[in-house]
DNA sequence: CTACTTGCAAATGCTTTGCAGGAGA
DNA sequence: TCTCCTGCAAAGCATTTGCAAGTAG
């Protein structure tokens, strides 16, 4: 999933943005980090939670914030109103997102080359007019998941 | 922006979705209808306080649900994490948002026919190999609107 | 040493809910 | 007259913050 060889490289650079805004790279850190490498899809605060137990409410909502403000982490908030978050596409390839309306899930789908320059055609098409300086795209498809469709 | 020929075609459908689900139109639900119809962009709660100052908020927030559990009207989740509501797409054309980084401003944009062709192919692309099932899709452009720029 | 981190508990702030009186049909 | 609606105040709940002890460099 990461564009770097090694977890090493990730950490790495992590720690490279955590020092420009005069952070330092910490276990806590760390840990949120591995787990978020570590998953196909975007987590919440209770994922995050329940998957690193050790690490206080509190220290991971501190954890998420910083990161993100170092430019890390994407926020992304799903049809539920619960924030999850994933490492920012600097990190990870860029993809797009199902997002379950029954069961709240976010899926990752990775478009192809040939699908993203015709999306970066489209973007264009919208914001042009506009004088809008288009930084990012998401396209979020709303449904229902394999498993939520019985 | 309504496909309706009249304000009152717009308040009989929407009356007829309440009713599906033994709710009445009354002069507060009303109001936030016709201030959502009004708008060119989708409103937060704040928005919708400050212009309606007579509904509280907790009967603005008990309206908001209602209608949105009536199918009358979206929920959508900038990249501030403000909820802003816009009446449901049956009532609007279907259109895109661009969504401003710095001020947060949601900015509608309706796209061509045959943009939309070309985004419902490329959303069976993405979803058919997972099985997911999907009813809606939504192209978020993030960047920095016209005012935003200097 | 000096500055950033972290854990705990308390506070915040948006949103929801209980309840009692009011209104629609 | 039965059911739904509304306003107020109180409660809930995810998230944030103050503070003091801990740790990195």
């Amino acid at each position: 999933m990461q564009t770097f060889d090694s977890v090493e490289d990730l950490h790495e650079f992590v720690e490279v943005l955590l020092r420009r805004i005069d952070q330092r790279y910490t276990a806590g850190r760390r840990a949120v980090v591995e787990l978020l490498a570590s998953s196909d899809h975007p987590l919440s605060i209770s994922d995050i939670e329940i998957r690193t137990p050790t690490i206080p409410r509190s220290s991971a909502y501190r954890h998420l914030s910083d990161l993100h403000r170092a430019g890390v982490l994407r926020r992304i908030t799903a049809s539920d109103e619960f924030a999850r978050f994933e490492l920012a596409e600097d990190f990870l390839h860029h993809h797009h997102h199902l997002l379950c309306s029954s069961c709240g899930r976010v899926i990752d789908v990775t478009p192809t080359a040939s699908f993203e320059r015709t999306v970066a055609r489209m973007v264009h098409e919208l914001t042009d007019e506009q004088g809008f300086l288009a930084t990012s795209h998401a396209l979020d498809v709303i449904g229902h998941c394999a498993s939520c469709q019985n």
